[in-house]
DNA sequence: TAGAAATCAATAATAATTATCATTATTTAC
DNA sequence: GTAAATAATGATAATTATTATTGATTTCTA
């Protein structure tokens, strides 16, 4: 399939990253190429490389949805203190289904599953404000800016 | 903690339920007993019961969210074709936060996982389909009128 | 029973996303 | 190479799900 320039950019700008952007980010970056563009286009053609299978959409359910250069099937880690998105390296879980589907009536053909907890440089400012000598590392607060902010963590 | 009218209203509705409300649903079915009820106030104690642990919420992702009277961790099946979302009896798979947390530089607590698949109804309704010649059962309908269907599946 | 605190209903506001539609860009047929 | 057909765009409106605000009402407490 050949692409329009604007979704060229859009998948352009994602292929490759560790993060996993929000429309709103991808929009705005590709704004710097192409200074016109619509949030709606963005939204239409993340909905059609996820619909196509080039990249893959993650709804953590607590603020908006990240897109995913990496369509392959693998997991990720959602950090509660800032927000961000980690992929996991993890073997397959599969077996999980085969679990599950022996205690359906119906048919299990997957799973959605995505793992909670607080990331190294969380855990680093953590540690610090509970000892006010230490200096506070800038590691986590570069950190909440390389990585996107969710909105709405309660 | 003493409720209020309303919201013990909303605690009943909910108790017992095998299916997985949406709060638009509670807002419909708390109505008949209280029609003045706003659909802020069920949106409120939904999200107070869930806070101090009586029920629990349930994000696809796809839809609104669920609420489940269960506060149990547990896990749910959702169902591609019709939207339902079912428990599932399934001994616990904790195992897989420890398998993450070995691959994560950072702290992993807890998982979330849900199961897509086709519940018995809706494989009913496929294999009737194929076969022209069959009567239709009216399982599926009346499944699909029993339980809460979600919107905007694509 | 009065005054404080909690909760309410109504409504406005917000966030995220999808739909509409007239216009522009790209492809295809000749 | 140009015209018609098709596809995609940008702007904007609409929708969906949810949260916040606010003034009125109910309920608890002393």
């Amino acid at each position: 399939m050949k692409y329009s320039r604007q979704r060229e950019c859009i998948r352009e700008f994602l292929s490759g990253r560790q993060d996993h952007p929000t429309a709103e980010t991808v929009y705005t970056n590709v704004k710097k190429e192409f200074p016109n563009i619509s949030l709606g286009t963005v939204y239409r053609n993340l909905s059609l490389l996820t619909e196509v299978g080039e990249i893959q959409k993650i709804s953590t359910g607590i603020g908006p949805d990240r897109f995913d250069w990496n369509a392959d099937p693998h997991y990720h880690v959602f950090c509660r203190e800032c927000g961000s998105v980690m992929d996991l390296k993890l073997e397959n879980i599969n077996h999980i289904n085969i679990l599950a589907g022996n205690e359906f009536e119906g048919r299990i053909d997957g799973h959605i599953t995505y793992f909670l907890g607080t990331c190294k440089a969380c855990l680093q400012k953590e540690a610090d404000s509970q000892n006010p000598q230490a200096e506070y590392t800038a590691a986590c607060m570069e950190h909440q800016l390389l990585t996107e902010k969710t909105q709405n963590i309660s």
